[in-house]
DNA sequence: ATGGTGGTCCTACCA
């Protein structure tokens, strides 16, 4: 029989989180990290080199494991945990030295240790054409590397957790209008058939829709430039957390935390928490 | 409505 992914009874949360500058609003983060308390914490668009990043005032807290995958201003993924780290990797995707992604081991209390991959997908820029747009272009490649990736190194395979803002909305009701989104990048069928490809080379489990499944709207982004986000409520839910189908027995909660998009200097994203929990 | 707002880091680029 193989081993329990948690001790019988135990628990761990975790929550990923597009932060747009971790300097910026590290405390909006110190916020949410003692508001909703998660074990892990993954977070994109970190926007600073290593030697800025703001380790201090995670390790005040707790958190005193950082996996970083750093560049000066653009880009950047973190992940941050109160449970010890081991075999963190970056990897590169296309051939470029963006800092995209980072995966790291997480040892859980007297339990096996979780894979975590943490995923910034390339937004894609404004024209969905990949021939006159070459950052469309670079997501389309990235989301297919991402895919051969997966099956080459079975990365779904054991017990493991693929979180992180993966810029496309693939169902209906993932936007605020399937049909006016349909040519608008991040919900294009060419976008779609990617990360479904992804998401069933895993396979994973998509956990946010797990709870909570069509026809449901579901947003976790809404852009600065709707300056009544709230009324118009024109989001989409470009973040992600999928579970390897060894874990589909411990799924026990799931939170898209919308109110942070209401905090002061707020992130454009907001974060989603996903409880494990053995409960035999 | 081909805008709008908000990051990094100084001039444009990116989301």
């Amino acid at each position: 029989m193989r081993a329990l992914a948690l001790k019988q009874g135990s628990a761990m949360r975790i929550a990923t989180w597009n932060i747009n500058s971790v300097r910026l609003r590290i405390g909006l983060v110190e916020r949410f990290l003692e508001s909703h308390s998660p074990d892990v914490l993954c977070l994109q668009e970190i926007k600073c080199r290593e030697a800025e990043f703001p380790s201090a005032a995670f390790r005040k807290l707790g958190y005193h494991h950082i996996a970083l995958n750093a560049q000066k201003g653009y880009h950047g993924v973190a992940t941050i945990s109160r449970l010890p780290l081991s075999a963190i990797h970056a990897r590169s995707f296309c051939e470029k030295d963006d800092a995209r992604h980072v995966s790291t081991q997480v040892m859980a209390p007297s339990g096996s240790p979780f894979t975590i991959h943490n995923y910034y997908v390339p937004a894609g820029g404004d024209v969905a054409d990949r021939e006159v747009n070459p950052k469309f272009a670079h997501k389309l490649d990235f989301l297919d590397e991402m895919a051969s990736w997966s099956k080459a190194d079975r990365i779904a395979d054991g017990d493991s957790i693929l979180v992180g803002d993966l810029n496309v909305a693939p169902l209906q009701n993932d936007v605020w209008s399937h049909k006016a989104l349909l040519s608008v990048v991040s919900h294009t069928p060419a976008e779609v058939e990617r990360l479904q490809a992804i998401l069933g080379a895993g396979p994973w489990l998509d956990a946010i829709r797990h709870f909570r499944p069509e026809p449901e709207r579901l947003f976790t982004w809404w852009s600065y430039r709707s300056p009544n986000w709230q009324a118009a409520d024109k989001g989409r839910r470009l973040d992600h957390v999928w579970l390897s189908r060894s874990l589909q027995p411990l799924l026990a909660k799931m939170e898209i935390v919308k109110d942070a998009r209401s905090w002061e200097r707020p992130s454009d994203h907001v974060p989603v928490i996903v409880d494990l929990t053995q409960t035999s």
